[in-house]
DNA sequence: GTTATTCCGGCAATCGTTTGCGGGACCAAG
DNA sequence: CTTGGTCCCGCAAACGATTGCCGGAATAAC
């Protein structure tokens, strides 16, 4: 239980004022180069470690270096590669992370939120839980810089990355219509949510382009969880007429349907094609590999960060929004 | 740019001194409840929440409601899995969660152990990088509660979570001889770590138990990264006398080793057999569904929570040591 | 020698809480 | 009427940093 060195162990040990030592520190204001080495000997010999919550109280407003990061689900690996990059670039510029999973759950978002402001966090990074997310409004309003990933938000003019879901979405149909398929099931995402919406209407107008009409009993709504894949692709899948391909537009929901496609015994590709959105562990060496959409989630955590640090740094900048290409991995589910 | 209100605000509105708004708060000290009343409707209307910051740096002991998760690799599902189970009883009981990477990197892992303390985080859970780690050490005698997980410390009496890799390691390597293979490659961890000799200790055991010896050349030792797993695995199986059977040490390594067996074109079981450590994604529907011994992570989350939580209550109840069992699930790939 | 300028570094307020101490008000007992 | 005891609640000192302001010393200019 020892005593953790404070500012005034430093300065009474380097016989000056304690606020002489902080001035030496963040190297702000004229100090003597003797005074200075003074102070860096008795700081070195103490094993001083400033307080960052005594810094965060003091200065409410730039660096106390901590970052905010909630997301749904850290067992959702897009959400794991996004974290780590975000995790990255903070490690990089000397900033913690506070990291939450609010399991698309509003009351967990808004704890999480208050938590954050209550923390002085410098910055948060967010997937909005629909795109009026009055608690995020909030948080913004209150001048703490924000930036949204993956879904962004109707309004308010926020810092943004974005994967492009509809050209993703797009590309992704198109190719299952290119395989020669004519009866597609989706499983998609809520509506309410930008990505589940712009996927769906990539699906779309793969059909339009295509010239192929809709089947509504073929279009399923899941909620990104791996559950509602499953009972979906089954449902799907015992129609009298099934789909031959499906479009799967999560990872966690894609778990599903295979979990689906394996208890009924199906062969893919051959007895129903499909591709999914976001990259999986082991999707390479499936068997059959898989087709996917890849989803670029450890570089939007990473852009995401950047542009935070920057508006933290900055924080009358305009607003910029990244959107950046997922990419179709042709394999042999598809 | 709202300014947040602070008790000093509520205080003005209720007419009281800010120690009797702190007091209603805490529900400490006899506040008449009328008082209380007028207090608890200031604060209603100002929409008053607690500065965590300020609160923290006051009471240095005692709840300051927050959390410290260091470990390897989020991307790591046994670590999202672990840190999913810490954050969900950490939310039950209105705690956050810092967390962080630290990569197998010693640096990293002190510069976030410092975070942490310097962050006055009511306790530690970690996986610490080897067995004798002098900076876990350090923060123990600093009197920050920690608590170990998955791997576990030398010295030092800490209340710890592991799985049972002796006996996941048996089995695992016990079905591998069961299924009549003698010649079994291994593919391990950094023998610095508990795991990693834990899990060589039990491919042994089953060895000897077996009456089988051991060839040192089938025994690889990777550092539990997906490449590691990749190229001992390509260097095994491309032995003039190769394994006829792989055991991996844990789920990343599986990952490369899988990889590797499909670039070398491999029928698994056929031509090669393997069983791996961690459960992984897709491994159920997987061709053919992959034999693993699955941890359970969660729990070990929530477990390790659960004695971070109680020590905190309580800083001086003996340690106590948890060991969970691993489960062979025995699928296909052997 | 006197005044002005520069350079360092100390003093003290501040951030938003918690908490030990003390004191006023009120009531009951003597 | 005095004394003693509760019951509330206010005062002010922490916690560990940052920072505006000021003043002393040293040097330079006159």
């Amino acid at each position: 239980m020892k005593k953790i060195p404070s500012l005034i162990d430093v300065a009474l040990r380097a016989k000056v004022n304690i606020s002489t030592v902080s001035r030496t520190i963040n190297q702000t204001g004229k100090i003597g180069s003797e005074t200075q080495a003074r102070v860096q000997k008795a700081m070195r010999e103490l094993g001083y470690k400033p307080n960052r919550v005594a810094r965060r109280l003091r200065t409410q407003e730039g660096s106390t270096h901590l970052l905010g990061l909630i997301i749904p689900n850290i067992q959702n690996i897009f959400f794991a590669d996004l974290a780590r990059g975000v995790e990255d670039v903070a490690y990089k510029n000397n900033f913690a992370l506070l990291l939450c999973n609010y399991d698309e759950d509003e009351a967990k978002e808004r704890f999480y939120l208050d938590v954050m402001q209550s923390e002085s966090v410098d910055g948060i990074i967010i997937p909005p839980i629909h795109e009026t997310d009055p608690a995020v409004l909030q948080v913004v309003r209150n001048g703490t810089p924000v930036v949204c990933v993956d879904r962004s938000l109707s309004s308010g003019n926020l810092d943004k990355v974005e994967v492009d879901n509809h050209i993703g979405a797009l590309r992704a149909v198109e190719h299952i219509i290119a395989r020669g398929h004519r009866r597609i099931g989706v499983i998609g995402g809520p509506l309410d949510s930008s990505t589940g919406r712009e996927r769906l209407r990539g699906f779309k107008d793969a059909h339009a382009k295509a010239g192929l009409t809709l089947k509504s009993e073929l279009i399923r709504f899941g909620d990104f969880k791996q559950e509602s894949g499953q009972v979906h692709a089954r449902e799907l899948l015992t129609l009298p007429e099934p789909p031959t391909a499906l479009f799967v537009c999560n990872g966690l929901m894609m778990v599903g349907a295979l979990e689906a496609i394996a208890a009924l015994g199906l062969k893919i590709p051959r007895q129903v094609a499909i591709v999914g959105f976001d990259e999986l562990t082991l999707a390479d060496v499936f068997n059959p590999p898989l087709t996917v959409v890849r989803q670029p989630a450890y570089e939007v955590g990473k852009w995401a960060a950047d542009l935070l640090l920057k508006r933290i740094e900055d924080p009358k900048r305009p607003a910029s929004s990244l959107k950046l290409l997922p990419e179709l991995i042709i394999r042999k589910s598809c």
